[in-house]
DNA sequence: CTGTTAGCGCTTTCAG
DNA sequence: CTGAAAGCGCTAACAG
């Protein structure tokens, strides 16, 4: 009896299999190959050994069912309209890090597309709960409605680049305050008075930041603030190139601009190109992000580099300790962002006019 | 009886919950809610009514166990040493449509980590199997030994540029030797005669075709092939550079280029700009690829561009045709490939010297 | 048309 | 220290 069902072709091999194998209970063998203390260190080996040789691998969904927990986080990339957040290089560096420091605690990573795409609008929350995700990181600009929802649940959560209010949620943000300072700070000291800014989407969190940061140093350093220097943008090169157009048209053009990322930045430079502006001789650029290309862009961009990796493996460890129960966890974590100074920066021409 | 376990806070709302809701029996919401025939239209439209409000979400968990299939594939992208290949612009694109085109068939994307990664080198059929995965594709360099132990596993497979060998496998690739052949054409067509190539990794399929493309169609226009005039790149833009420079100091330096992708063609622009050679003056030069940044280059790039979202739909395709079992699966795709003219190549400057 | 039942692979009391 | 048995949420025969 019960040779009947495992034995054709097909089978996985299932814990079953190796409990017949090992001549014990299947109660044992889990007992055994989860560490359990009582269990003598005979049949341990014995069951260990056979696992191996069968190259049993226990089934997620089996353990899912009973242990009510998946080992598998979901992240969502809300593909903001026209813009696949996927496409942006920054958030791969960030899955990389994010990827690599759930993967080392045993967990997997499962892909949200955005939630109106595939088969029914199926909400995120929804989703997490059909997986039993264990928790979820939020990127990009996803549907307030739906990361209100997930805040509702249980579910740990947390942002990154991305303001999350409720209970269960944490977020892991760069200092993007301190970083648009510092690339005023960088022009101010070039001699640069006229600087203006290329923001990013303002109904982002990074881009508000950036924007204040902008502004806070311009004062501190007494330097005149002027709204025809705040051009709004979208994060992608098309709108630094149409805004820098727009800039250089101005009477009294910039001699720098800060842009909220080096995709931006890339444009600006086209622009600044097609405009027959020079850089840096004539205008003064500086991005954000520090994307691979900015390296081997002609000036090599002169930006504030965000620690991705870090921001990823930060995500990671701020949803790890929400999802192993800490009470205490803290809510958020700010990395540094640094200056990469390049060739896209250059003293002000008229230190005085 | 029975109201003992699910009336406590925490509870997820169960099919159970839905049938003692409905009052009817669990199987019986169950074929209701599969669309089974053998429902009468009242009955059923109460359960969904039912199981709307209660917002109900069946656990793909239980749903996996029994059916043995999952609704998840896994996605392998493994990590040249040294560079993760997510960074790899290209595999965005793909990621994007393939995600697109799977998630409107009802299927979920788990993202593996390099199998050294993480906790344990877990192979990846492994966790293909521990996630009963219903289908797994390959993107990157993948160890050959895990695709070979993929291969011998019924699970279906496709490789996006890589080859696959076994029953259960299919590819999608980019028509890379006619890319390699159009560039060189355009290249010919511009006058020019001493044009080098620098390669992707060899180990690499489409190095290779891009190698054979490139071979062919100089030999097809009697053009003189040279060994000096291949160089090796592993895709990054520093080897593009470092690739021009050794190129440049040749005692007859070629007068354009064709680089196996984007990215190394924009470490050539560097290269050349550094060593003072203007491009597409003294040197054309032409990628493959068509990245974002491509169109934002100094000059903009003239590319092969690949249909990366494509790439991504046409693999989604060759897995769910393979899942839903499809003996007659078409064994590889080729998705033609498509040249973007802009500024990097002109006439050459010398017809004859 | 609907209820009942067995069972997917695994963990976890509860007895021994 | 180990076996037996119940049950996680769901589907699929099988009766009625």
């Amino acid at each position: 009896l019960g040779t009947r069902r495992k034995e054709s072709g097909d089978g996985r091999v299932t814990i079953r299999d190796v409990a017949r194998a090992s001549g014990v209970s299947v109660g044992t063998v889990s007992r055994a190959l989860n560490g359990y203390p009582d269990v003598s260190e005979a049949t341990r080996e014995r069951i260990a050994r056979f696992a191996r040789e069968m190259d049993y691998t226990p089934a997620a969904a089996a353990r899912t069912l009973v242990l009510e927990r998946s080992h598998v986080i979901g992240a969502v990339l809300e593909t903001g309209e026209g813009h696949p957040d996927l496409q942006h290089p920054f958030f791969h560096g960030v899955l990389v890090g994010l990827q690599e420091r759930i993967g080392a605690a045993g967990y997997d990573l499962l892909l949200f597309a955005s939630a109106g795409s595939g088969f029914g609008p199926d909400s995120y929350l929804r989703r997490c709960h059909h997986h039993s995700t264990d928790g979820v990181v939020l990127m990009g600009e996803p549907d307030p409605a739906e990361v209100e929802r997930l805040m509702r649940s249980r579910i740990p959560c947390v942002g990154v680049d991305l303001v999350l209010d409720g209970g269960n949620a944490s977020q892991v943000i760069s200092d993007n305050v301190a970083g648009a300072a510092m690339a005023v700070a960088h022009l101010a000291e070039l001699g640069h008075r006229r600087v203006a800014t290329i923001t990013g989407l303002l109904e982002t969190r990074p881009a508000r930041d950036r924007l204040t940061g902008y502004r806070q140093e311009l004062q501190r350093r007494g330097l005149p603030y002027r709204d025809d220097y705040v051009v709004y943008g979208d994060y992608y090169p098309d709108s630094g190139t149409e805004a820098i157009a727009s800039l250089l048209a101005l009477e009294e053009p910039p001699t720098a601009v800060f842009c909220a990322s080096d995709l931006m930045a890339l444009g600006v430079l086209r622009g600044a190109a097609a405009a027959g502006v020079s850089v840096p001789e004539q205008l003064s650029v500086i991005g954000f992000d520090d994307i691979m290309v900015a390296t081997h862009s002609d000036p090599p961009l002169t930006t504030l580099r965000q620690d991705k990796h870090g921001l990823g493996v930060a995500t990671a460890e701020a949803l790890l300790e929400r999802i192993e129960g800490a009470e205490d966890a803290t809510p958020a974590r700010t990395l540094p962002v640094e200056l990469i100074a390049r060739g896209t920066c250059a003293p002000a021409a008229e230190p005085d006019r």
